[in-house]
DNA sequence: TTTTTAATACGAATGAGTTCGTACAACAAT
DNA sequence: ATTGTTGTACGAACTCATTCGTATTAAAAA
């Protein structure tokens, strides 16, 4: 499991249905996808198997149907993007980051009671 | 000043120069740039000439040598980028990008910290 | 069995971003 | 005046991600 492989915007889409959904068919991810913005079939397919290919999903394709399965882990995957746009965006510093969120138009009052929460949680530790 | 511009990551790079430092030649830059990754100088002009074409920059073409300058605020620009990101990756979820960074093995102590005392600074508002 | 449906594989077109070579113009140095 | 240096403009190549058309195969339905 390679930590430093990046996803690519249409990768993470699929990568967080297959996170919540657990393993899935071409055809119900495609579907799901569907919901929200207009996809070909053989474009998810096609980034599905390039996703296998590398190592960001793995197939069962003992059924005519092949099954994929996410093989990098949420929380690994995400790190590694946050990590990036840390960099590129706030040069490095995770402070500045939040600043950023907790100035931001929108940022809704509910996210920022949950993150009030979450810091006070964190400091009580 | 259009705030759905969304910089590239080479542009961000060069914007990021221009809001520190003020205008600046295309030399500047390019020095600047090669400070830690290699880059030709027509390779720089270039995205120059497209970041003014976009609106992202300015320049003043009095002089032989053209002086650039950032045409949108930092914040509004950074704000478009947190937007997207916390849109591609968290779900638009401020508080779950939160929590990811307070559990990022890459985030210092130094900057929790800092991001105590942000959150701190800002409760007491 | 024949036809229709649904799946995979694969190549190729498209588009965005990046990179740089080359042409040309302005200025400086000799 | 000629040569070298430094700048801009521009087109083209290259990479990467995305998209989809077409061929082929497997299964289901008629």
């Amino acid at each position: 499991m390679q930590t430093t492989l990046q996803p690519t915007e249409s990768e993470l889409e699929i990568l967080q249905i297959l996170w919540d959904q657990g393993p899935s068919s071409v055809r119900s991810i495609n579907n799901q996808l569907n919901a929200y913005r207009e996809v070909g079939y053989t474009t998810t397919l096609k980034i599905m198997q390039i996703m296998t290919e590398k190592g960001l999903t793995s197939r069962d394709t003992s059924a005519r149907s092949h099954i994929y399965n996410a093989a990098v882990l949420e929380s690994n995957a995400k790190n590694n993007l946050l990590n990036r746009f840390i960099n590129n965006t706030f040069k490095g510093s995770a402070s500045q980051l939040v600043m950023q969120v907790l100035g931001h138009d929108s940022t809704s009052i509910e996210e920022l009671e949950k993150i009030k929460a979450i810091i006070s949680n964190y400091e009580n530790r």
